[in-house]
RNA sequence: GCUCCCUUCGUCUAGUGGCCUAGGACACUGCCCUCUCAAGGCGGGAACACGAGUUCGAGUCUCGUAGGGAGCACCA
């Protein structure tokens, strides 16, 4: 028996640039890269820029940029269709060398009122074949199109792997256009030639291409070409179940980025998002890559759901090295106004709000309270909050232990407790007080770790301004 | 209109004929913990779209019905 040689699986993302990487597209690109990197072969980038009206070169470098930072590198690539014009063109040529194709001469024009009268007689808009069997040279035309000759008889089945068997019949498809008029591919041609030339074996896409690949697999045959195995995946509605659309959701992953969300936990999100294993939740990388197999995705659609991802987010905040985030919440903390620079560490910061807040968005904003200035805080609101009669001898005390103890919350949590037991107050009448000197609000992590962050002399400063105005009131 | 696809808690899902009086997670909710807000711990309610059939036995297989979606371009 032959030795089998085992063929490298290939699979590749092909997003066209009319727009950024949305969620959908993010989801397609993981799960492509998760079946090459599974199984030992590589992933593929090209960009599909054939409708050169709706491309743009912003939409390609958002696209590349959204790739980069969830960190879903490209084996090969990227690849432009662009540049693969002449390409394109020879091999249309060879199928009508080789009879499987042919030039039709119709107008737009012609071609509308041919699906206008199908659908009248109550059939799919089709083209009517006038063209098939006529063998028309190549001549100069500007409405000349080279058709694909579809088989008429059979039907075309294809094993999807998340679908399953698909069979639809050769009567169903038309002789569909392959080259355009003004130069260029039509998408389903184009993939299947690069494809084909690319050596991809793993065709992994949205099912709104499902009835595209019966139409694909003819040309495959046509041109000789091995038909790669096909996995369409469903499609991600909104929280209502409709489509996800930009002007009722967050669909750009960059989006999610400015909302605040890191990007293993995007991808974690949505790897679960039509897939599973068991009963697992998380996944690191490396256990996405073991355990994701494209044949156990699910085939229904599914529905984005914010309050998860908001879950699966917060916990990477608590678990993953405070200094591994410290990069991105400073992007955050910059985006909110404020120059890191002039406050604590940011990874001190992160460790002390991570159990309080699911995103780096909300982060920054209640890391305000270490970098905004005193100035700037509601003078009349503090005021109100320390309308207590312990609060003045709280702070008094509290500030003359502060002086001198050792900075570190452990030591200040002891100054507090101090405070409490000398004043013969329970915990809540001497915390509050000093969150409220410390913030000028109710609301903040832990006191110890409150003032720590606050720093010793801004702390003291801080205590003096809220005896001063807790005076006021009197 | 025609073709194809889909259907388990509110949501993401487990389930591949008996282990299912249907499991987990998010969300919701009760209690505990507690210096605020959280986080955490222990509980709770909540689903097999419907109808036939196959079978000793169906969430799991078959058919039908209903509902939903996608495609039907010289757009990808």
């Amino acid at each position: 028996m032959a030795a089998h040689i085992p063929m490298t699986v290939r699979t590749r993302f092909a997003p066209s640039p009319t727009g950024f990487l949305h969620i959908g597209g993010a989801r397609t690109a993981l799960y492509c890269w998760l079946e090459a990197r599974r199984r030992g072969g590589e992933f593929i980038l090209r960009i599909e820029d054939t409708d050169r009206e709706r491309s743009t070169d912003a939409a390609v470098q958002a696209i590349l940029d959204a790739m980069q930072w969830l960190d879903l590198a490209a084996d090969e690539g990227p690849f432009y269709q662009t540049k693969r014009q002449e390409r394109y063109q020879q091999v249309a040529e060879e199928l009508v060398a080789a009879g499987k194709a042919y030039y039709a001469y119709e107008s737009k024009q012609e071609i509308e009122a041919m699906r206008e009268a199908a659908m009248a007689a109550g059939e799919k808009p089709r083209y009517n074949g006038y063209y098939r069997d006529r063998n028309e040279p190549r001549r100069e035309d500007p409405n000349r199109v080279i058709r694909f000759r579809n088989p008429i008889e059979g039907s075309v089945v294809f094993e999807d792997k998340v679908k399953g068997r698909i069979e639809i019949a050769n009567s169903e498809l038309d002789d569909l256009v392959i080259f355009r008029s003004d130069g260029w591919p039509t998408y389903n041609f184009a993939v299947v030639v690069d494809d084909i030339d690319m050596g991809i074996t793993e065709v992994i896409r949205g099912d709104d291409h499902v009835n595209n690949t019966p139409r694909q697999i003819n040309i495959y045959r046509a041109l000789g070409a091995a038909v790669p195995e096909f996995a369409h995946l469903p499609m991600i509605l909104d929280k209502e179940g409709k489509k996800l659309s930009k002007r009722t959701n967050s669909v750009s992953v960059m989006e999610y980025r400015a909302d605040g969300f890191l990007p293993h936990a995007i991808l974690n999100y949505l790897v679960r998002l039509g897939w599973s294993h068991g009963d697992q939740e998380l996944f690191s990388r490396q256990e996405m890559i073991s355990l994701f197999d494209i044949a156990d995705v699910n085939k229904a659609a599914s529905r984005f759901d914010t309050e998860k991802l908001a879950w699966v987010n917060q916990h990477y905040l608590k678990t993953d090295d405070p200094q591994s985030l410290a990069a991105e919440f400073e992007w955050h903390l910059r985006r909110a106004g404020i120059d890191p620079s002039t406050g604590p560490a940011p990874a001190d910061v992160i460790v002390a709000l991570r159990e309080r807040v699911h995103t780096l968005k909300e982060m920054a904003e209640k890391a305000m309270i270490w970098y905004a200035p005193i100035a700037e805080w509601d003078d009349k609101a503090v005021a109100k909050h320390l309308k207590n009669s312990t609060a003045p001898a709280v702070l008094d005390a509290a500030k003359t232990l502060l002086a001198e103890c050792s900075w570190k919350p452990e030591p200040i949590h002891q100054v507090i407790e101090q405070v409490a037991t000398k004043l013969e107050l329970g915990m809540g009448k001497v915390a509050q007080p000093l969150r409220v000197a410390m913030t000028g609000t109710q609301v903040s992590p832990s006191i110890e770790h409150t003032i720590y962050l606050v720093g010793r002399g801004e702390a003291l400063q801080r205590i003096d301004a809220a005896i001063a105005l807790a005076q006021g009131l009197s």
